[in-house]
This record gives C-alpha cells, sequence and structure tokens, in this order.
DNA sequence: GAAATAGTGTCTATTAGACAATATCAT
DNA sequence: ATGATATTGTCTAATAGACACTATTTC
C-alpha cells in the first residue's frame, strides 16, 4: 500500500466558532452573514481559513474570535469542539472544519465595530429547530457545541464564563437554566453551588441591588472541575425493557 | 484583511488512533514502531495520511482501525478524540492529525497478520509516566485518550465495548478497574450496573464457570448515557482555601 | 466437606429535593 | 408597612457505600 510516488492530497483548513452568550436570559449563538459564494446570503458561523502557514489552529481561533466579540479574546473560554471534514460539506473542495466553542459575557450589541458588520445574536432554539437554516453543516455544528455546553455545566465551571467577572448567585442561576433550559429551585441551587469548594468564591465587598434583598457578589474560583457535580434535571423516563 | 488572490495554505492531514484494550487485566494501547523518518524507530499511534480526495476523515479511521486490528471495523467502537495541529509537531511540515480513540475487546495476540508487523500492545502506564516516549506529539495524545476513556466509563456504556459480545458483570467490572485504576466493591458493583435500565441486558441461556459459581451472561444494551452515572470514586480532596 | 466465585440483603451516613421561614433592600 | 429579592433552615425520601450473608459450582 505504499507507493514511493505517491504523496497525501492536502486539504483547506478552517476554524469555526460556536459563540454562545446569554441575552435578557436566552442563549444565544452568534451568527454572520456570508457575503461570498458558497451560501452568500445564508447566515453561518463566524470562522476563516488559516491566514498563514505556521498559524496555530488555536491562534486563529482567538483570532476569529478577537475579530468577532471585539473583547479581549484572552479572557473568554474557548475550547476545540469537534472537526468536520466530510467531502461534500464545502463545494469548493476538501475543506476540513475545526468547530470551536467560545462562551462569552452578555454583550452589549450585535457585536460592535468590526469585520462582521452582518453579526447577530440569535436565540438557538430558532437553529435547533430548524427554523433557520444555516451554510455547509454549521446547523449541525451548533448543535454539538450546545449539547456540550449543556454537559459541560454539570461537571465543569464553564458558567461562570458566560458571566462578568463579578456576578450573584441569581445570575449564575439563570445561566444554568437558559442553557439547560429548565427551571432550578433558587434555594437548592444557592446551597449547591457552594457546596462545590473553589467554584465560586465570594467577592469581598460588593453587593448588587435589584430592587430586593441585595445580593452578594461572587467570581469564578480556581475549580474547573465539579464535584460533586451539578446534575442537570431529567425528565424520569421509561424503563427500556430489552429482550433476552 | 481581505485580499483577493490571497489563497489558504494547504495543510495535509493525518488520522492517528489511540487503540485501547484490556490485556491480563491491564490497560494497554497499541504502538507501531516507525519505520521511517521522521522519528525512524520510535513508538508511535497506528495512523496515517488521507489516502485520497474525498475519503472522509471517519473513513479514514476505520481503515487505519480495520488494518492495526484485524477485526471487524464497524463493531468496534471509535469516536472522534481531538486535533492537534501546532505548527512544528511535525518536521515535514504543516501536518494536522485528527485523533481517535478506538475501543477493542481483548485481542489475542499483538496483531495479526497486517500492515502493522511491529505493532505491539503497551501497557498505559508506561506511556503515561514518561518511560516510554513516543513519536511526534503522540505521547499527549495518548493521555488525552486515556482521559477520554476513563471519564466516557462514568456516563456512557463504552466499557463494554472492551467486552465481548457476551461477557459476565465481573468481566464489566474488571474494565472498569483497569481504566480508572481503583478497585470496587463487587457486590455494589453488581447493585449499580443492573440499576441502570438499557446498559447491560441479561443474554438468556449462558453461563461462565470459572472455579466457583458460574457468572450469567449479559450483553450490551441500546442505552448509550447511564443515568444515574457510574461515579469514579474520588481520593477526597481538601477544601481549597480562595481568597476573600 | 473446603475453596472459590456469583449473587442478595441489610444497615447507615449522606445527599437531593421540597418548601417554610427569615433577612434586607426600595418604595 | 408592602413588595421584592436574597439567604438560611428544616424535613424527608432516595441514594451510596460498607459489609454480612446465601448460592452454586469444582476439587
Amino acid at each position: 500500500m505504499q507507493v514511493d510516488s505517491w504523496s497525501p492530497p492536502p486539504v483547506l483548513l478552517t476554524v469555526d466558532l460556536v459563540i454562545l452568550t446569554l441575552r435578557e436570559g436566552r442563549l444565544c449563538v452568534l451568527l454572520v452573514e456570508r457575503g461570498e459564494e458558497p451560501f452568500q446570503g445564508m447566515p453561518a458561523l463566524p470562522g476563516g481559513f488559516l491566514e498563514h502557514v505556521g498559524e496555530s489552529i488555536l491562534d486563529a481561533a482567538h483570532r476569529e474570535l478577537g475579530e468577532e466579540t471585539a473583547l479581549d479574546a484572552g479572557r473568554l473560554h474557548l475550547e476545540q469542539l469537534a472537526v468536520y471534514g466530510d467531502a461534500g460539506r464545502d463545494p469548493r473542495g476538501r475543506v476540513v472544519s475545526v468547530a470551536h466553542l467560545a462562551i462569552a459575557p452578555g454583550l452589549p450589541e450585535p457585536v460592535a465595530g468590526t469585520d462582521a458588520m452582518d453579526a447577530s445574536w440569535v436565540p438557538v432554539g430558532t437553529v435547533l429547530s430548524g427554523q433557520v437554516r444555516l451554510a455547509f453543516d454549521h446547523s449541525r455544528i451548533v448543535a454539538d457545541g450546545i449539547e456540550r455546553a449543556r454537559t459541560k455545566l454539570e461537571f465543569s465551571a464553564l458558567a461562570t464564563a458566560f458571566c462578568g467577572e463579578l456576578f450573584t448567585i441569581t445570575e449564575l442561576q439563570q445561566v444554568y437554566e437558559a442553557v439547560w433550559g429548565t427551571e432550578l429551585d433558587t434555594r437548592n441551587f444557592y446551597r449547591k453551588v457552594q457546596a462545590v469548594k473553589g467554584f465560586i468564591v465570594p467577592a469581598g465587598s460588593g453587593s448588587r441591588a435589584t430592587g430586593g434583598r441585595p445580593a452578594r457578589l461572587f467570581r469564578a474560583g480556581s475549580r474547573m472541575v465539579l464535584s460533586p457535580p451539578l446534575i442537570r434535571p431529567v425528565q424520569p423516563m421509561k424503563e427500556e425493557g430489552e429482550g433476552e
């Protein structure tokens, strides 16, 4: 199977971003309108090709993230999601996309003044339900990214990435409720998050008024792995009789 | 930032496999000895370049898996692990590797008669401890793969992939113990695995004698997600005092 | 019978969830 | 005071872990 003169087919590598944030209590994903073929005019994930030989994939992801969010990309959560490389996913040829998941605290406007003028925050429900169709296989990538976020909320401190540097426990709860699409008991949530040592730590002095008793402020702790985890409430499922 | 004449730098795509199995109660990974430069003579993960334009990444992984294990690749567990694409990881140029995690039931001999003559099963401890150095960044990939397997054992039915089609609960327990590197209470394990509906289902008639009371046989059920999960025992950690 | 492995039962400390009660603010 | 939100406390059912016990085989 080894041929001396054979050389492997090169591919083009892109980096795509599933950037999630909370806006008005809803989980939203950042989409851009494609300015060129293929799929011109359709919504798509922000992303692009590697800029030069030698640019690392992570660097490229950071670069794109900075371009789209106009935030200090260093402070945002960014992780690799998966690779999408089926032949035929891109009509231009063999294009392999390394998808990333990014989490941002609620950003004021649908992206300020950067490259992506046509960017907008879209509630994830409209993508998951198929109500909005995305270019390429980006609908699937979004679904995978959301599922990843939902799972990581259980076992990691990812939720704090949706919040600003300082946040209240109620705000943190809203993150969980929005991402999971469930309601949680405020009082039990309170105890649970504080029972995980190093998840959130009191931010000394501050407090935040909201019309009732002012809430204490916290910041993210150093622990990334939650133990015990915050298990996502499950709609109880029927037993699965499986024949003998 | 858009230049019309600009075109993205192509990269070479490889598929690498972390193939795990159990041999004599120990978790082992399949390594091959590199026959050519770079890193000639060093152990490395099995893998290779895409064979032709149009071959999907998953297909390539299946192909490599079949070549190395000489088993019906369709029955083996195979999933994408991560992408490793740092510049400089491969002296031949810009080579991006899509690493996969594969799980195989205990294979008789260090690989029968296929491409990989120099393949051998190596206990993971020798890799994790740095005792054996691998080519490229493969040591890190192995570590990532093992960590993935350890985590997935908790929340998915992955453990059954280490077993043959029929297995006893004790065999399943040995999978958990080997992968996690812990000891588990046989009796509690018994109840727990059977409490997860659809994880394992009785295989009707059979039983297996081992010198004591014959064990009943089970096969993998259809449920892939374990709820409740089998939480890996943790060495209790100290509280993490963090500022104010 | 003894030795070995498989499988069941039971007890207890811990935990998760429901929800009552109290605290602290704005008006 | 009233309304609103934050925070603490308590009760209870379910669970996880420890471990005694019974069952079924080989020798």
